[in-house]
DNA sequence: TTGTAAGCGTTATCAC
DNA sequence: GTGATAACGCTTACAA
């Protein structure tokens, strides 16, 4: 692939020249501007941006950590960063973590190698030690879906217990007495802030959930089947049941249907984080609205000003609250 | 950040020692390498893969060019790439193309400044010979979900033809003989294949589609609404409807149950694609499957051997054809 | 086993 | 306006 060198030979003048007119720099004469630009063309001339890196000291990358771009919902992670990437002409690196501490350790590592000058992280698995640090290294370092107090201002998060605060709220107010709840046994703090969040509600309603009500499975369609599963052979009266997410709503929905148990009539069925699925299923899923396209955006947008030289305000949040959309698979109890 | 110099220094060796020791180069001797090593962990010292990569000549990125990470669609396809750079620690640099011409040009070009050693390109707009062209000068280049005869070795495609035609096949088979086709407006070369392929198959079985019988709108739920309210306004008779692909099907159901029409007792559907929203509408959808994620991860892993050299086969092609999966919603005719 | 030095393709600081 | 030339951080012959 043709060099700058070979350009400035074939053109007879300097590197420097070259340099500038690949840079619309000032101070060349238009002549030799045409005629450069013309032999660049007709070499097929690309500037590499990996020499450019090395010496200006900036990629022009921002890198991504998710788990996994399969999942819908990470896929519009990467999407919200993207479409501010696009306009701010920096180029993604991506990085997955499949949910593995020291795989999420080596996707950052390995992007910090690569120089990005931002990076959006979402870790669930990394201690928040290791990643306050990575945050003093890296000016342009933010979570997403993690707060960390030390270091606020890098974070941009969802508030999981006002989440399952107004879910439960919602189904209060509704009418509705006695409630299930369908959660994620995976290891991280998310299900136990929703769970808190639910509770709170009911104290505050005068009532308690007892764990019995609560099951805990993988957080999936199968997850929410075996849940409803479980909830049903308990023998236990629920009116509605309030699910970790989509996906293990819609597995509740094709369990109690299964059974019998008619959705939303008999049972009223609640999800969590609004993607796609929960249009398509039937009945259409009353649901929490997770802005995870918006938050992503913000992120990136974040990590791109304090890559470059912006200053994270002193007690800046960046905390999102989840809303309800209301659709067909709740209703109010008689 | 420190450097392979800072390192030297305070180990007291020279650059070409440390370098040795980061990439476990052979004749370093074990005490010098011990020191070394406890160097770089105080140091915090991170190799530059920017300058690596320009002095080596090799970039282990390999780029992917797609329209949209929101497409559930496209995101299995990343997902399908991801997969087999993680496993030969390569990274993926990513560029959204958003299906216009111009911005996907830009999008390869911007790989390739960016110098990938391989890439896996999503284009359905640029001319062949330009994308020609580009696998000419790349060796690693592959075409996804695209076929050009003159490079059918570096092309990853599926049979739409073959697709549309099992669809009406079946449903021919299950005694169906008035078919509904609603397809995309877009204007790419699929949607023709796809009804080529359906047309093929009415003749083989003695029967002609109207014109009448064949709507195009967006490749949507909406479109899918549409196409399918007009095919109802007209009047015609009809016992399945087959879409160009799971949204549009999930959309004519929606408008079919809407107007108090059975599905699929009174009207059958079928889907293209298989993705995840197959699974949850309802009733569920019989589709044909689109192995779009195996697709992509033997698109990368061919981007990538070609790139380290491995010579294309000569006659060498790679046709996937989509396969039934039979759900809920087509069923035989009575 | 270790060190020296050239060079990868740029940009940027000086001169002229 | 234009041209030398020194970096940028690393790898890799070639010497020692």
């Amino acid at each position: 692939m043709a060099t700058i060198k070979d350009v400035a030979r074939a053109a007879g003048v300097s590197l420097a020249t070259v340099s500038r007119v690949v840079n619309d720099g000032p101070k060349v004469g238009d002549a030799t501007r045409e005629r450069v630009k013309k032999i660049m063309q007709e070499l097929g001339y690309r500037p590499n941006a990996t020499a450019r890196a090395l010496v200006t000291q900036k990629s022009a990358y921002l890198g991504v950590v998710i788990a996994d771009l399969q999942a819908p919902f990470f896929a519009l992670l990467a999407h919200g960063v993207e479409v501010v990437t696009r306009k701010n002409n920096v180029r993604i690196l991506l990085s997955a973590g499949s949910l593995e501490k020291d795989t999420e350790l080596q996707a950052i590592e390995t992007l910090l190698e690569h120089r990005v000058d931002a990076m959006v992280v979402h870790s669930k698995l990394l201690d928040d030690e290791t990643l306050i640090d990575f945050a003093r290294q890296v000016p342009g370092f933010i979570l997403i879906n993690r707060y960390i107090p030390q270091i606020g201002n890098r974070c941009i998060w969802l508030d999981n217990v006002a989440g399952g605060r107004s879910m439960a709220q919602y189904a209060y107010q509704l009418g509705h007495k006695n409630i299930a709840v369908i959660s994620s046994r995976i290891q991280i703090d998310d299900p136990h802030l929703r769970v808190a969040g639910i509770k709170q509600a009911a104290a505050e309603a005068g009532r308690t959930i007892p764990d019995s009500m609560i099951e805990y499975s993988s957080p999936d369609q199968e997850g929410g089947e075996l849940a409803t599963q479980n909830l049903i052979a308990s023998g236990q009266q629920f009116s509605v049941i309030l699910a970790y997410n989509d996906a293990m709503a819609a597995g509740a929905m094709a369990t109690l249907l299964d059974h019998g148990i008619k959705v939303p009539e008999e049972v009223s069925v609640m999800g969590y984080d609004d993607l796609e699925l929960a249009k398509f299923c039937r009945p259409k899923l009353t649901t929490l609205r997770y802005p995870i396209e918006m938050m992503a955006s913000k992120a990136a947008d974040l990590a791109l000003r304090y890559a470059s030289g912006e200053e994270p305000g002193e007690g800046l949040t960046f905390k999102y609250t989840p809303t309800i959309v209301k659709r067909d698979s709740l209703i109010a109890l008689k």
